[in-house]
DNA sequence: TATACCTTTGAAAGCCCTTCCATGATAAAA
DNA sequence: TTTTATCATGGAAGGGCTTTCAAAGGTATA
């Protein structure tokens, strides 16, 4: 039914190379076959079947994504840059929420498949060992965004920093007490994000209260939720302490749900808890948030551009870029005299 | 390098047809000459190249979904049923995020490529006109969601029923006059809401204030937008008019927006200001939101398997089916009085 | 023991494209 | 004019799989 390039070499009484040259654009083709092959191909209606493409090129210009769905508003932002990018390049992108390990394994497995993808990205999950040579040996790239191995190229964001970074802006505001509401120490940001904070606190001869940092204790999501938030906080509250005069929380939807327990029980933020959080996410900014922003659509821009380098040059030397978030001042860390908190609510 | 089903024969010492038949589970082959090209194929570390299968399958397990990247919260749950449904078939997801009608175009070109998908899913965006044919005649199945198109099977949401109990709710409350804060016309649903809007108030007997409907200016997402609920909410107010003591927003994420507004006012949500909206996306339920329940997820399972079908038997009478909105009851309303509304912030 | 009938198997054809190679034609050089 | 270089062109090979077809082998029947 549909026509392929033998329908069109009869049609324009050439050969199939000479038709296919005239598609792919091959300089060797007089103006005036190329113009007849062009025309009957439009009359046809022509179009190239992909696979066969795909099979006799080698390369499918296409990639898949390997993203935890649950990081929603976080990935989402990561996913256009990606998708972006791939599109002005004519570059397909299968995707692959996963919801957990399991899923990885499967979708990693399937990434594998000879041919299907020419590259694969992993976003914020671990890579289980027996995956390193599998990829390694089958040649297939790929590239590790917000989390690491040592084999691969990966892009990362730098918690070490970003969390002093959010530390020393509350003590330069005055703050000599802090606590932390942080996700499941499972979690690498999590555990390098717990790291600095005392790290941080340490430098400026600040005694660390063990009492007021909570780990998170949820599985799903790694804590990285608001109710896991709203959990931690509100425990820390019914236990009636001595609560720190500023709190750093390991991300934006945790500290979403901080917001909603410290209400509960009458705080007012930013004067009695000062806040600051981690990621930026497009709800920071409703809620007022201060927060270390990730350049996310950066992130997913980059992933892509890294990819294709590592495609055309398998052999480069292993890269890792470091992002450093940058804080981004609103209402909740208590900076700006006249910012209208939590105006949207 | 890689193994093809041609190394494993030689090894195996069988002919290519016999590897295959084993990989496809055939049941005609002896179980003897299945464990023997099953175990060589294991230690080769055999993997099918997916695209050559595809070729000589005529059939490629894989489906491309266009989505507006600014529905954000919206897609992401609907991507979600699509995904899962999908994953558990052995299909592959294609995504193309579109962030203008030149994008559309661009992406239903490229689903269009013969062979590349088995079939294409349009997320709430209009089918061009001159693509009707083209994917009718080249066979590629089409299924549209929150869009419409007489000759494709659709899912939609019934914004008629919606919008009635949605004002019916607040009637019920006994509110009297109404407003409505609505998105840019240009976008069907926005027109669908209005017409019933209105067309309810009229079965009631309750006179339409016309200056309290305020369809938004803004191109961008068409109006669905924080910004633009808030832009809208505020120009009314600054007009100084009276105000209806019930309003119907066209989406939560422009209610977020009109809570704003109220807010800089100093205007109490829900004794003053009685707000009823439309999605119930994930932050509806922060903002405590009373809101017309959207079965996303649902939605993007539905058309995965209204694909399946169509796919299977491609000259089913084309159908349509409509989801309505169920009302989710929160704090906006004012119906709960012992609601803590905003309890988040 | 010969015949008919299954079942298993190997190999070729086909899916649609790109690319390489050889051919014939043309233009340039001698 | 003859030789050499240049270039457009047709067509085969190849990419890795599925599927059809025919042959071979095996079993049951007469």
């Amino acid at each position: 039914m549909a026509a392929t390039i033998y329908d069109i070499a009869r049609e324009a009484k050439v050969g199939i190379g000479t038709v296919s040259r005239v598609l792919n654009n091959s300089p060797k083709v007089t103006s005036e076959t190329r113009d007849r092959v062009i025309s009957v191909a439009n009359r046809l209606n022509y179009r190239p079947h992909a696979f066969a493409q795909a099979l006799a090129r080698k390369k499918s210009n296409t990639l898949s994504a390997i993203i935890p769905f649950f990081t929603n508003y976080f990935f989402i932002q990561v996913l256009q840059g990606v998708q972006e990018t791939l599109t002005s390049l004519g570059f397909d992108l299968i995707i692959h929420g996963a919801n957990n390990q399991d899923q990885v394994e499967e979708y990693l497995l399937r990434s594998m498949k000879k041919g299907r993808v020419d590259g694969t990205l992993l976003f914020s999950l671990e890579l289980p060992d027996r995956f390193v040579n599998e990829f390694l040996e089958n040649n297939v790239p790929l590239i590790l965004v917000d989390t690491y191995h040592a084999k691969f190229d990966s892009i990362r964001v730098d918690n070490i920093e970003g969390t002093k970074t959010a530390i020393n802006h509350l003590i330069s505001l005055g703050h000599k007490s802090f606590g932390m509401i942080n996700a499941n120490l499972k979690s690498t940001p999590a555990r390098e994000r717990l790291h600095s904070f005392k790290e941080t606190l340490r430098l400026n001869n600040i005694p660390i209260n063990e009492t007021c940092i909570i780990n998170s204790p949820t599985v799903k999501n790694d804590g990285f939720s608001r109710e896991a938030g709203y959990e931690s906080m509100k425990e820390l509250l019914q236990r009636g302490a001595q609560l720190p005069s500023a709190f750093f929380v390991s991300s934006d939807i945790q500290a979403i749900g901080v917001l909603a327990a410290l209400k509960e029980f009458h705080l007012n933020v930013p004067n009695d808890i000062a806040i600051v959080s981690f990621d930026d996410i497009e709800l920071a900014k409703y809620f007022g948030l201060t927060t270390m922003h990730q350049p996310m659509y950066d992130m997913g821009e980059l992933a892509v551009k890294k990819m294709l380098e590592r495609i055309d040059n398998p052999k480069a030397p292993i890269s890792s870029v470091n992002f450093v978030p940058n804080l981004v001042v609103r209402g909740s860390c208590g900076a700006m005299k006249n910012y209208i908190f939590n105006e949207s609510n």
